[in-house]
DNA sequence: GCTCTGCCTGGGATCGATCCCATAGCTGGT
DNA sequence: ACCAGCTATGGGATCGATCCCAGGCAGAGC
């Protein structure tokens, strides 16, 4: 550790510059500059030019909060995402910074880890920053009912809690996972596991229910011990996927309902020396970076994370827009990137 | 797409409450509410019950905007990241929000996707919203001193752009850089590429010096066409490193600069199916997790991005109490995983 | 000359919470 | 009795920007 010797920033007590002293500086009164700035209401022309310029010289910046608090709206808006360091979350808001600046948002950012509490902490900081509207991938059904009771406009990403309350946007998390589901049935797979987090929040029970169509559809028997319940991070994952694929009968091929249960399962394989798609098959929701980038390629469903979140972003700008307009539930569609992860079982052969 | 009926959060027009309707219900003035409900003076205790229990039966919470703009002080931070959706940034952003929300402030995060233009127009954002600080990875020394001129603490993360003039925490970079070099040279290796994307920068420039160095202490000399620019995202990586590994005199061993450039580096090898470690050695700054998801995995410098993070943000608060403390640059040290994409030049063999 | 209209400006109130200050009630010491 | 000291409360000013409104001034129309 260096240390440089100057405190920061020069050594002037430097208050900062409001639009008072703007005013003064272009020897006209707070009104006037105010006019010029927001170009709200009359200014002579030569008045307005002035002051803009005084402004652009002493470096006036408007205080947000003062104007805010006038205004009684705010200009950014609140994000509340389950897990950061998930790439998809990540992607999901990165969608959302890059259209909210473009609209001249800020956007307070926070992830809750899963966690409702910490999710309800959360939201009552967005009502005390009296953001313009929410988007929140839910993990309770509190946020969204919480928010809208405090009239702030939200929309649920990824997963629905609050159906009827607010709008929502989602994927079809059902025919995607039925689809991935009879691929792998049609390649002769019986013993197909369903490796998930939860099944309770729509993209659980979506992802289950196409996972439980597909079987239906196809007549083959459904074996309940299959679909097992892995945790929420990598590791947890992969001791589970390790127990499920060191069983006496083992699994063929096993679906994962997302990324991070994906991985562990992925090392769980290469722990147990089993070699993709020989003798496992797997394929998953969610399509990032590492599942083209191993070899064999991992097939799995395509969100578009970033598509997600800027959808998420028009959605809330209509509804803060009009209020009173009905809720809506956004339905994207997923596909499927099929890569070299599945192959019939090795019993077939 | 579906639509639901009702319009959402009820019907009632709902101002929202203030401390002055906390008051009235209660039946004690502002003042009294204000200290009852900050604990900040004198007040009874069972006043102080009394209009704690009303604010909550009211669902009272204090507008941020007021408070701020009273204190002129706010409870959130600035953070300016270059790339979401890279693992490493979104691992630096997580780790400042959860330090961040430890001590209850909220996180305004703006991605600038690399452009000083947008650096400058989101700092000024946060210049208007009067955050306690800012923690960035600068992408022009204007957004420091600009932010320093303000007055607003600034922490320079990752990158290092206005030393003397705010704080840093960044990995040392060049010893670790050097050290992997050195691997690489003992192993034989005498044409190693040094893919990366600019060397203005203090993460650039002191990993081409760390190599060089490593270069200069074994008396090995250095052929200045193996260190290649290669662009920003992966797949400008990629197409530049398949033109340098598809030269007529190929690297024996390529060092990426970082997770972006070693994901191309590691597509174009496939796609000339060189095997690693056989026919090329790779090792990486940034150990993110498809480093170890692929066979063989890959020796990377890691780099823990969330506590990076957490660092900044811990020198951020110092710097807020103490605003004429010394500058001071924190230095990181960085480990390395050692896995299976190194080994010894084909032509040693 | 007088009014009417439209352009332009400044004064004061306002948003919601905090904080300084004046003041009132009470206790206890001399 | 009186004052000092402490507890407890409310009134008003304040933060910075916006916005409503009153009013000044100039030119046009009668």
């Amino acid at each position: 550790m260096k240390s440089g010797q100057a405190a920061p920033g020069g050594s002037h007590p430097a208050p900062r510059v409001t639009i008072r002293e703007v005013a003064n500086a272009a020897g006209v009164s707070r009104s006037t500059a105010s006019r010029a700035l927001t170009g709200r209401g009359y200014v002579a022309p030569q008045v307005r030019d002035r002051v803009r310029e005084v402004a652009t010289r002493l470096g006036y910046v408007p205080d947000a909060t003062a104007r805010h608090l006038r205004q009684q709206a705010s200009q950014s808006i609140g994000v509340l995402v389950s897990d950061l360091s998930n790439p998809f979350y990540a992607g999901l808001a990165a969608g959302i910074s890059q259209q909210a600046r473009k609209r001249q948002y800020t956007m307070m950012l926070a992830d809750d880890g899963g966690s409702p509490e910490v999710e309800a902490e959360v939201a009552e900081a967005f009502v005390a920053l009296r953001v313009a509207g929410v988007i929140v991938t839910p993990v309770s059904a509190h946020v969204s009912t919480y928010l809208a009771r405090q009239r702030i406009p939200v929309v649920e990403v990824d997963r629905q809690f609050a159906a009827g309350v607010c709008d929502a946007v989602v994927v079809d998390n059902g025919s995607a996972a039925r689809q991935l589901t009879t691929q792998l049935l049609d390649l002769g797979h019986r013993r197909i596991a369903l490796v998930i987090d939860e099944m309770h929040w729509t993209t659980g029970r979506d992802r289950l229910a196409g996972y439980r169509a597909a079987f239906a559809a196809s007549g083959v028997p459904l074996d309940d011990s299959l679909v097992v319940t892995a945790g929420w991070d990598v590791d947890a994952a992969r001791i589970e996927a390790h127990k499920l694929l060191g069983r006496s009968e083992p699994p063929t091929a096993v679906f994962a309902a997302n990324n991070v249960l994906a991985e562990g399962v992925w090392r769980a394989a290469a722990e147990l020396a089993l070699s993709i798609p020989e003798q496992l098959s797997l394929v998953s929701f969610d399509d990032v970076s590492w599942m083209s980038l191993v070899r064999p390629g991992v097939t799995a469903v395509a969100q578009d994370a970033v598509a997600l979140g800027e959808t998420a972003v028009s959605q809330l700008f209509e509804r803060i827009q009009s209020p009173l307009a009905p809720v809506r539930t956004v339905l994207l569609s997923a596909t499927v990137a099929a890569r070299g992860s599945t192959a019939p079982p090795s019993g077939a052969r």
